[in-house]
DNA sequence: GATAATCTGGAATACTTAGTCTAGAGGACG
DNA sequence: CGTCCTCTAGACTAAGTATTCCAGATTATC
């Protein structure tokens, strides 16, 4: 036990430009990265494309894997704000379908091109990177979880069997999401992410309890 | 219409030999560029890896994209071949769920290492390379019209509701495919294609007519 | 078996790329 | 207001990388 520090390099303190300049360059490189790939993109893209200097990229990060691990959690914080106000309240068959309608809308905006930009970064770097894969894969253990916290709301306000189990079920969402991204992505059409969606989302709709709801709608 | 040959360059005789060696370069572009990435093969590594030269790689093929078309194309060649016996035959909900059990085992032995042969060079070329894309899409249309023929038999062996729509259902069960499995790469486990596929069987199974048949189980 | 093709060996080229290094500007904080 | 640390500039290095080229071996075909 003598100077050891875990995990964090003890980053030094940064100044208030300093955190903007490193912004700016991580932001850079995550926008070329979901275009371009990582092995698609130079440390000279990223330092023409943020407007900084080779000095100041190396400043930053000590090197290009420094940059891909601060990239990978800028990524997963823009997606985890994007579904947050979708998932967060989520609580009902009708709070999903809405979920589903906006990702579609998304994927329509683009035709399908780039990817999820963490289903791109998790097929480029989970078997290349152990470091990138566990941060990759906990980015989607805890968006299943989201997912699946709306769902036990469902069963709490009885709209899915309280037997049903969730995480399951949220993975099996995710997988429809990731795996319908990809083939909208090769087809340039929205078409495969809103099938896949559709097709979980009908699973989480037989698992409705059997009617006997507040509403007393009778049979 | 003067000596206008269409899309194929109009590759010159092969030797027999010379084919030989042209299929040992794919195989080991193939075999590196699934396990590393296509941006992260280099020509001497094919050149290593195959026992070949740099001039045998560039007789047979003009530059890097040639090879990367001839990959995909032997890529889609191989995921066929493995797919093709449980798919051709299947007829039933017990075939589909064999062939979940072939998938989730494949996926077992390498602890979900490697993604799908198509998944990952779908996900890395889609946006970057108009043709690789086309080739890709189609290779995925294919494999989904195999799943859909095999959804129509259970339609006419009464498996299957004769309303549903098994394109769709393809594309669906396709997606699950994809998703699961880059889920399970990255966590290294095959928890989450097991999950995924077994989710869209189960919409599979809801489709089935009301129970009226050949078989006459009572309930 | 001549001859023209395919096929192979490997050096050479032209360019990229990640990463280093020296020098100095700018701000924080006593 | 001086001193130290952060921050920036940009040339430089060393190692790759795709691709070309010339020369020669091998094989098809007449």
């Amino acid at each position: 036990m003598t100077s050891a520090r875990a995990e964090p390099p003890a980053r030094r303190r940064l100044t208030a430009r300093g955190a903007l300049t490193r912004e700016r360059i991580v932001r850079a490189a995550a926008d070329l990265m979901h275009a371009n790939g990582v092995a698609g993109t130079t440390m000279d893209q990223v330092i023409e494309a943020s407007g900084t200097s080779k000095s100041q990229l190396y400043h930053y990060f000590d090197d290009k894997d420094a940059l891909v691990t601060a990239v990978i959690k800028m990524q997963t914080a823009r997606v985890m704000e994007r579904q947050e106000p979708h998932l967060e309240q989520l609580s009902s068959l009708q709070g999903l379908r809405r979920w589903r309608d906006a990702v579609v809308s998304f994927v329509e905006e683009r035709h399908g091109a780039h990817g999820c930009e963490i289903g791109s970064l998790a097929s480029e770097l989970a078997d290349r990177s152990e470091p990138a894969r566990i941060l990759i894969n906990a980015t989607f253990r805890s968006w299943e979880s989201y997912l699946a916290a709306g769902l036990r709301r469902m069963q709490d306000r009885g709209e899915l069997d309280t037997e049903a189990d969730v995480a399951e079920l949220a993975t099996g969402i995710m997988a429809a999401y990731q795996g319908g991204h990809l083939l909208s992505q090769a087809g340039r059409t929205a078409q495969p992410i809103a099938l896949a969606l559709d097709l979980a989302i009908r699973n989480v709709e037989a698992l409705a309890p059997q009617r006997k709801s507040a509403s007393g709608a009778a049979s």
